[in-house]
DNA sequence: GACTCATTCTTGAAAGTTGAACTACATAGG
DNA sequence: CCTATGTAGTTCAACTTTCAAGAATGAGTC
């Protein structure tokens, strides 16, 4: 079972390509959570949350659905739903069919609030990235973020490996 | 001033690209973050401080230019050695020669630690990453992060434009 | 139906982060 | 010197995230 061999640590080239990865990966992430703090009052991930939300039918999701689509767990997403409720940006409404069921709906104050930002918020991502890389490189983007994901998603099979969790 | 044209909204190539770009990097940020907690008890940021500290000269920096260096704000950075240092694996040390100035120094049992956990921090990052890309696309990913980097990098020609800030 | 087990969502406390205010020291100009 | 201003690092309060329960409902089995 245990692996007694040396470990593959990092090519140089690899740990330069990781260590930009870092690098532009957070630096990014800061740029965009500031823009969005100082002109909508939240953070990206609450951000991304309206989006989500206006996106879908009826401008509503469930909880468990929501938090699926973004990553985050159930826990965080109560808590976050309850500030942005609390902003008056959601609201949340019972599901009929489940009664353990709760929906997120995005009212029409977080709409505007969207629309208000989202003009801002793409030319912030524009500026930092599509505006900088060639159309060779959004498409090598594309497909490199794709390959990760598929390394990383938690796939149906992990059902069947609980000892990797 | 004022821009009153439509803004340039993203393509819908550019939409899908930076929508696997968010889901990626989370993913694979979450990933590491439970990984290093599990096994090193210690979310990949703290990880990341201990790493630049043993590559440092007699194993210290300074708390600004650690700061600088893990892109952290000196204030999260104060609270995140005072977790280390309950840990035992960092050491404060006063800068003799600037009275205000403290030292982060790596304490044996931070490098033993570092040592224990190495072997499987690469292993992920390779599992995840460079194990799952062509050689190509290794080289893409590098340059793509550094144009990134660029854009975002604080330079100081921003010293020069006070309302960007 | 009653029992068991899974699922949905919430809660509360601990831990982490942020931004602003604050202390202490350093540096430059008169 | 002395004053003004800048820099290093910490601290506080507000906020966010995590982790471990916990309450309520659903679903399968006998």
């Amino acid at each position: 079972m245990g692996d007694m061999t040396e470990p593959r640590w990092l090519t140089d080239e690899e740990q330069h390509v990781w260590r930009a990865y870092l690098h532009a990966t957070t630096l990014l992430e800061d740029h965009l959570d500031r823009q969005l703090q100082r002109d909508a009052g939240m953070p990206h991930i609450y951000y991304g949350l309206l989006v989500q939300l206006s996106q879908a039918p009826r401008r509503r999701l469930r909880m468990t659905e929501l938090a699926r689509s973004a990553k985050i767990t159930r826990s965080r997403l109560s808590h976050a739903i309850a500030r942005l409720e609390k902003n008056g940006w959601v609201r949340r409404e019972n599901c009929p069919s489940d009664k353990r069921g709760q929906f997120a709906r995005l009212t029409d104050e977080g709409m505007e609030i969207l629309r208000q930002n989202a003009p801002g918020h793409v030319a912030a991502v524009r500026q930092a990235l599509f505006d900088r890389l060639s159309p060779d490189q959004v498409k090598q983007l594309g497909a490199i973020m794709r390959v990760m994901a598929e390394g990383l998603e938690p796939s149906d099979a992990d059902a069947d490996l609980p000892w990797l969790r």
